[in-house]
DNA sequence: CTTAATTTTCATATTTTTTTGAAAATTCTG
DNA sequence: CAGAATTTTCAAAAAAATATGAAAATTAAG
């Protein structure tokens, strides 16, 4: 028998309740899935989230790849990769050799994570980049300037944008981290607190 | 000939320019299109556009092509895609039969650009989906809270973990309008004040 | 209106991303 | 430690996303 979803004898967790829950956990999975995609989140990885999200409980790969209809390889692929952005938690059920997948229940404490994990593995690379490629135009502004070059001019503006840009991403990058921050983790609801500011002006 | 890049007569704006200058427009293309990719925009389209913006002055498509080295159909293809999405805009320039196209030179107003667009055309579907998967299971829940059916708690909690996906998109939903708002584009640098506001709590 | 320049379209090709599944590695269990 | 259950790996396959380029459509100019 091939190791395959539809082949699977584990309980999948879209059976067994009533016809409007199952539907509305297919609809959230299928959304969320398509949010994923959108976003440059591989479908199945935002899938996966979704599923475990939604039905609330810890399931096993097993249970992941009959919900889905993936493969092992791609089940166990993905889930680990969720597990490395912090995103579902690994579960050992006792009695069962198994390992068990929770997602996070608090959705402010999801984004919060996701915002630290693309910061990290996106924002601080991309701004380190932008400050090395603004390196590579700071000397020859200076060489420029003094005789009157006609690229001067060019030279000027290049750097001027590439400020305006470098600033923007540093500033993106500030905010990520006030948002990221303990401070916003430890007491209370936090993001909303933050959120709450923002809307403070709306008046 | 054929209508590529590689045989164009059109001027490469990426020529005829210090090799400085020269390297860091191409560093700095290459890295936008990098990030594009993260965040589920088209690498060429990411490419366009920074090109457009590092460059500063309005080009034309075989300028586009010639720079970046892709062919005809992609550039009127993504060209036109980012002027829907109101990023760049088309200009006509006296005595030129061409189309030219210049990229928006203000980060923070590109920055609104994309957040309204992505708010348009992803959040707010998304937010009235999620919506319409919330009612799969509203008068269900009501119907079997009556009777002490053993689904009715899992449709409590499946309810309430789809509540509170929906409030976090609302609020996002709602921090966008405000970022997008006329008030915050007409007067002043706008974003920044914004920025500013979320940042002062860091005290 | 005709002609030539320019832009758009879209079937096909290419490239990139994602998935599969069986073998290998690992981890429990007795 | 042996054996079985479980998980991971990864080469190959499939699917999805992007790009090409020549023909068709459009647009400006004479």
């Amino acid at each position: 028998m091939p190791d395959t979803a539809a082949q699977s004898t584990a309980g999948n967790p879209l059976d067994g309740v009533t016809s409007e829950l199952r539907r509305a956990r297919e609809q959230f999975i299928r959304l969320w899935g398509q949010m994923g995609s959108n976003w440059g989140v591989p479908r199945t990885m935002a899938e996966i989230h979704a599923l475990l999200y939604i039905v609330g409980e810890p399931l096993n790969t097993d249970s992941v790849m009959a919900a889905l209809g993936i493969s092992r390889g791609n089940a166990s692929t993905t889930l680990r990769s969720l597990v490395e952005w912090g995103i579902i938690s690994r579960i050992h059920v006792r009695g069962d050799r198994k390992e068990y997948f929770q997602a996070e229940q608090d959705v402010w404490k999801l984004f919060r994570v996701i915002l630290r994990e693309r910061k990290k593995r996106e924002v601080d690379p991309l701004l380190e980049s932008l400050r090395d490629c603004r390196d590579v135009t700071r000397d020859a502004s200076a060489s420029h300037k003094r005789k009157i070059d006609p690229q001067a001019a060019a030279l000027e503006s290049h750097n001027a944008r590439l400020d305006g840009m470098i600033d923007f991403v540093a500033m993106i990058d500030l905010i990520s981290q006030q948002l990221i921050s303990p401070s916003s983790s430890e007491k209370g609801p936090s993001g909303l607190e933050i959120a709450a500011k923002l809307l403070e002006q709306a008046s």
